[in-house]
DNA sequence: TGAAGTCTGTGACGTAGGTCACGGACAATC
DNA sequence: GATTGTCCGTGACCTACGTCACAGACTTCA
């Protein structure tokens, strides 16, 4: 089969499109952590009144089009990134311009927390897939900050350890779902997990192409399309422009393996 | 090819082995925190003389023969492990009965952190491949001295920093190098560089069989004894007993994309 | 209105590596 | 010394999936 993960090299119909699309955006108003509709879900969001109140005195809140960079791999961390509305994809690429795309980071997540604590470089590039707010805390601000609220370092060590959790649970993926199909079958799932959370309903919406999803799940293009319609035809999934309907969990369940 | 990353089913010639050998346990003086080898490398070898004195009083030593599991996968966390000495190996597995191995943990490592901070389930199995001494300490205990010690917070948070680059770093091996060549090199230089750390002779002891060595590059029994055959009459490698000389480095990371 | 660029869809073809099936080398146990 | 279990080595065969090469649908911009 040629290369298992020999990602298509990103050629003609590769990246770079993002850079030339419409930049909508749209002017929300700014959003204060104290009443983020996150708070209760995510880490940062959820610190007691004094250390909320010092959260959200630093750090700057700004809005960034599509196809905006907040980080690029190898690059030495100046400070991290609590996305508060939008998508962001997070992901690396190899000498040979494969590209490996970790995760679509979504609001309440915490970028480059490892990069700051451990003072190394970023290991991936984080790029925006919509117009997202986040709010950005310089390096040595976020390190003051952790210092003089002891329990925001445990916090981060909770955000932390769920970064772990997911970069793991890729890697058991990548290497334990037998086949691409299965792989797909699981990220779509997930997806749809944390999207609807607890809904009945499964549905996800993804403004992603073809081209990203396989660097998503370890394919190439043409196996991703080719699945997606293998998927549709067996009506295991239903599209509707970018948001996916699950039409049956418990057969996708069974494929992922 | 079948399924790339369709490890083989542990059958006839899978694990299970470990458990009949000779339990060698040799009796040696029990290591103190203090004058441990490792102290100025690790994490939580390295703190303050109070805090380490804490660190000192609470946990237990032990010593355990080789196919020991400290603990499995989906098992709710019980503590947290430090290696003294010895090597152990993180693996998970499949419904399908694939196996997985994440890293062979060395001495130093800090296993079952994430789970106990995070308070969830231990994600892999914690299995010894070597005769090997721990410090074991209970949930409750080192939840406690975190709290008591602001500094051993952060440095928790480092240790699960490193963790999940370890993660990551698989991830990414196991998705954007192209052929299952370039993730065994990628694996042996990996290896050689921690283990002979910093002296020119790259060269490596590891106590894995061939099919310990497919699970963990992510490939079957049979491909692993053709590569390494391949690698030896290349003459990139040299194998005497358990350990492995590398004899070229540079074409080893040429390979390994 | 057209030209250029991006994204999806599909057929044809080649191959890395999975799977099966042995056979031989050791070690441990009886 | 026969038996059993585990590990390594190798040949034969097969298939999932990468790669190449096009073609049609949409968007964007002159």
């Amino acid at each position: 089969m040629g290369n298992p993960y020999a990602f298509r090299q990103n050629h003609n119909n590769g990246a770079g499109a993002k850079q030339k699309m419409p930049l909508s955006s749209p002017i929300r108003p700014v959003r204060q952590c104290g009443n983020c509709d996150f708070r209760s879900l995510r880490m940062f969001c959820s610190l007691g009144p004094g250390a909320l109140d010092d959260f959200e005195s630093i750090g700057a809140h700004s809005t960034l089009p599509r196809g905006a960079k907040l980080f690029q791999e190898n690059a030495p961390s100046q400070g991290v990134f609590v996305i508060c509305s939008g998508q962001v994809k997070l992901s690396c690429t190899s000498r040979e311009g494969r590209t490996l795309i970790l995760k679509i980071a979504m609001p309440g997540d915490v970028l480059g927390l490892g990069a700051v604590i451990s003072g190394s470089k970023y290991e991936v590039t984080a790029e925006t897939v919509q117009p997202t707010e986040i709010k950005s805390i310089r390096r040595d601000e976020f390190l003051a900050f952790l210092k003089k609220h002891g329990q925001a370092s445990l916090h981060a060590a909770k955000a932390l350890s769920e970064e772990y959790k997911a970069a793991f649970f890729d890697a058991r993926r990548l290497a334990l779902s037998g086949s691409t199909a299965g792989r797909l079958a699981g990220v779509l799932l997930e997806w749809a997990r944390t999207e609807s959370c607890g809904k009945p309903e499964m549905r996800l919406t993804m403004a992603l192409t073809h081209e990203e999803l396989a660097n998503l799940v370890g394919c190439s293009r043409e196996t991703m399309t080719r699945m997606l319609g293998r998927f549709k035809r067996e009506k295991l999934i239903k599209m509707h422009g970018v948001s996916i309907q699950i039409l049956s969990p418990e057969r996708l369940e069974r494929i992922s393996a």
